[in-house]
DNA sequence: GGGCCGATTGTT
DNA sequence: ACAATCGGCCCG
């Protein structure tokens, strides 16, 4: 694994305090970082962070957006937590927890640089994340899921766009991914996001 | 308890 | 463009 943090052997996590600020700040910074997921076998999956979406408290496409709920509620507590919810009836989604606690936030892990690890719902499917993840702590790197100390991609790597699949708050550009990367998502959608280059 | 709907994906 | 598939959420 390149551009890891090792000291002694151990990978660095990232600290709280990383994850512990504005969603949108977290989930640009989270692009090129590892993600590791340690399978109940022993072995250890591995992929850099290719695409990712914010979700805040004030997006009323957010699960938090109408409060807490017994889905959602970690996402109210301290950040660097897993947050993973089932969708259409078939999928599982990885997401992190942002901002300080009592303000709920999280960042959607949309795809890792690794074979089928293209969207959401594949990722999870191939790196078998379902509720039992519900709430690792990202920051300890005996969790069966953390993410590695890694400096954050310059600008000229990093394009932005809007959201895939929503049907509120369409307007946000709060997509982010590693730009001319065949990783990334919804590349041969015709229903695709709004990209939006910079001045 | 009922009914609607979704931060997806693979196929037509 | 549409089906698959079902838990969460809101309402009553």
């Amino acid at each position: 694994m390149l551009n890891c943090l090792i000291v002694n052997d151990l990978i660095v996590t990232q600290p709280r305090e990383f994850y512990s600020r504005p969603t949108l700040e977290v989930a640009r910074d989270l692009l090129g970082a590892p993600l590791l997921r340690r399978l109940s076998n022993g072995e250890i999956l591995t992929g850099r962070i290719l695409e990712v979406e914010a979700y805040t408290h004030d997006d009323p496409a957010c699960h938090a957006f109408r409060g807490k709920t017994e889905r959602c509620k970690i996402m109210f507590g301290p950040a660097g937590y897993v947050y993973v919810y089932f969708i259409y009836g078939m999928y599982w989604c990885l997401n992190v927890v942002t901002e300080q606690e009592g303000v709920a936030g999280a960042v959607l892990i949309r795809a890792v640089d690794t074979p089928h690890g293209n969207g959401p719902g594949k990722l999870c499917r191939v790196w078998d994340i379902n509720r039992q993840q519900y709430g690792l702590d990202l920051c300890d790197s005996n969790s069966e899921i953390y993410i590695a100390r890694s400096e954050p991609l310059p600008d000229r790597e990093v394009e932005v766009s809007t959201r895939i699949g929503l049907k509120d708050a369409q307007d946000r550009v709060w997509r982010f991914f590693v730009k001319n990367h065949g990783g990334v998502s919804g590349l041969k959608r015709s229903s695709a996001p709004r990209i939006v280059h910079p001045k």
